[in-house]
This record gives C-alpha cells, sequence and structure tokens, in this order.
DNA sequence: TAAAAATGCAATAAATATATTACATATGCA
DNA sequence: TGCATATGTAATATATTTATTGCATTTTTA
C-alpha cells in the first residue's frame, strides 16, 4: 500500500487572527472568492503559486500553513 | 502593473549532486518521466503536492527547492 | 431590527497540470 | 563501435484546479 498523503492547512485560523475576509484574500492574491473558501476547507491540492501567494501574504513559509500528513493522521 | 511572478527550482541540480536519474524520481514519486522533465526546464507551475513529494524526496523544504521570484529577476 | 456584508455551497465553464505514447538525439559503457 | 540507457521534445488525452455565476444562510453593523 503507497502511503497516501493529505494536504492541510491553518488559513482559517491565520485568517481570523487578523480579522480578514475571504473576499480580502481572494483580491490580495488575485483568485475568487470560491478558490479561497475551497482552500480554506482543505479539501484539495493547490497550485505552487498558488500557496507561494498565500504564504507571501501572511508573511509565513509555506510549511508553516501547509502541512502535507498521512491520511488518517489528524 | 501586477507584479508576476516566476516559480523556479534547483531540482536539476539537486538531481546531479545525487545522480540519479529523471526516470528514477518519476518512480519514487508516482510521476511520469515527462513530469520531471517538465519540472526541471522550469516553466510552469505545479501542484503543492508534487512540491512536497519533491521536497520529502530530496529532504528539504519546499522553499530550499523552489523560489517565486519577480520575472526578469535571474 | 433591518440592511449590508460575509460565508457556504453547487453547477458549469475555462484553464492548465499531468499522463500517455512515440521518436530523435545524446551519453555512457561493454 | 555498438548497445543500453538517459534525455529533450512534441502531440494528444485526461484529470484537476480555478473562474464564473447565482442563491441561501449566517453574521455584522448602522
Amino acid at each position: 500500500m503507497k502511503k497516501e498523503r493529505d494536504i492541510l492547512n491553518n488559513i482559517y485560523i491565520l485568517r481570523a487572527e487578523k480579522r480578514w475576509t475571504q473576499k480580502y484574500i481572494a483580491e490580495q492574491i488575485n483568485v475568487t472568492r470560491q478558490t479561497v473558501h475551497s482552500l480554506e476547507s482543505n479539501k484539495y491540492n493547490p497550485s505552487l503559486k498558488l500557496a507561494f501567494e498565500i504564504a507571501l501574504l501572511f508573511n509565513k513559509k509555506i510549511e508553516e500553513i501547509f502541512t502535507y500528513e498521512n491520511k488518517g493522521d489528524s
């Protein structure tokens, strides 16, 4: 069995800390609000460009925002 | 003018250091050799998952392998 | 409390990453 | 030199991300 991993992120938390809206983030990084919403809901694999944009916006490293962990591990 | 950035990577160098083939890398991370080749030729925006897989394989941080820099800056 | 803004969600379209296949050239090695 | 392996490239197919639109519900704020 090959190891499956999930990409997870804590954008929801980071956004709450900053009190930013999804719309605001979307505008800053030039994507739609849908994209931000999908990202936050943690159920897909964004492009590296998008990950970099998010990291730049929050002034963090990609790995401080996104994790790649064994499926099932919470 | 909105700032455009390029995603670049040094996989070619890292691979040379390890003396690995494109085929070998492709097999390790479950993509095709084409994908590895395209990646190395630095002209596109991979998925975050692929970036994580490469980083794991080389045991490095994503940002040690991929950079996101202003277009034109070499 | 009413209006405005923010969020969740869904369907479909558009864009682009990745796979597949194939072939030509280059490079290393017997 | 000749064979095996590695690499560059291209065309087409498939998969997945992202955009677009729209609407319902929740939360904020005047």
